[in-house]
DNA sequence: TCCTACAGTATCTTTTTGTATACTATATAA
DNA sequence: TTATATAGTATACAAAAAGATACTGTAGGA
């Protein structure tokens, strides 16, 4: 690897990354599209409207997220992956394959330490 | 990208590098090698001895760093990077390179809005 | 007339994370 | 004798993140 630690940018792609519910709101976005805020909500269970809300206006500041209200009663509003968040995509790819692999570390693991 | 959001694995990535110091410690153990308490500490401005501690214990923990004691007076105690951790680098590599380039996107968006 | 869907706010509490500071033991050096 | 380096621990505190719950306005349907 070539990173100077102390010229290091992760803190950026983390400071994006870095919330309970981010990591499955970009992925619904960036799989299914463009999504209502209550679609959404319904794709994520266990989240509160307030915390979907909270997290969907911190990814737009960093325009990883659009949002386009429609001026109707009830209201619509759409949300959906910018081109630039689009280039989070290989992050989060090599996260989950690093995951789906680490499952299988922590289940050896506990099959060689059996008594705790 | 072919991840279902309902299997995904991304958090159990984050889950380790998340923590305010996590990833330069990661960094210098990948890029100096086997490094004493003493010289993280050095090497990492700010930290405070419970953090470096703390976070070095979770990642011992998560089988991504070891810890060998010696039993001397004073102590001795050395950190390195396990095989399974440097796993870890082609994440890290892919943030860095995101975050360099999110330097110069949040540069042209400052520039696009001169008066705040 | 009351209820529901929608996309939120507002307020309060809890949990997690991080900071600050003082303290420990002991071999060695000045 | 006193100070220093080492690798921590203990305690108190502050700040950030997350959760729980109640509330808003209004069109359309039963």
């Amino acid at each position: 690897m070539d990173i100077e630690p102390e010229l290091c940018r992760v803190e950026d792609a983390l400071d994006i990354l870095v919330g309970k519910w981010k990591p499955i709101i970009l992925l619904h976005l960036l799989k299914n599209g463009t999504q209502r805020f209550s679609e959404l909500k319904r794709h994520v269970p266990g989240i509160t409207q307030k915390m979907l809300t909270k997290h969907l206006r911190e990814l737009e500041e960093e325009d990883v997220v659009e949002r386009v209200v429609y001026p109707q009663v009830p209201p619509k509003v759409e949300y959906s992956i910018t081109e630039y968040g689009k280039s989070l995509e290989p992050i989060l790819a090599a996260m989950h394959e690093w995951g789906t692999k680490h499952v299988l570390h922590k289940q050896q693991k506990i099959k060689q330490q059996p008594s705790s």
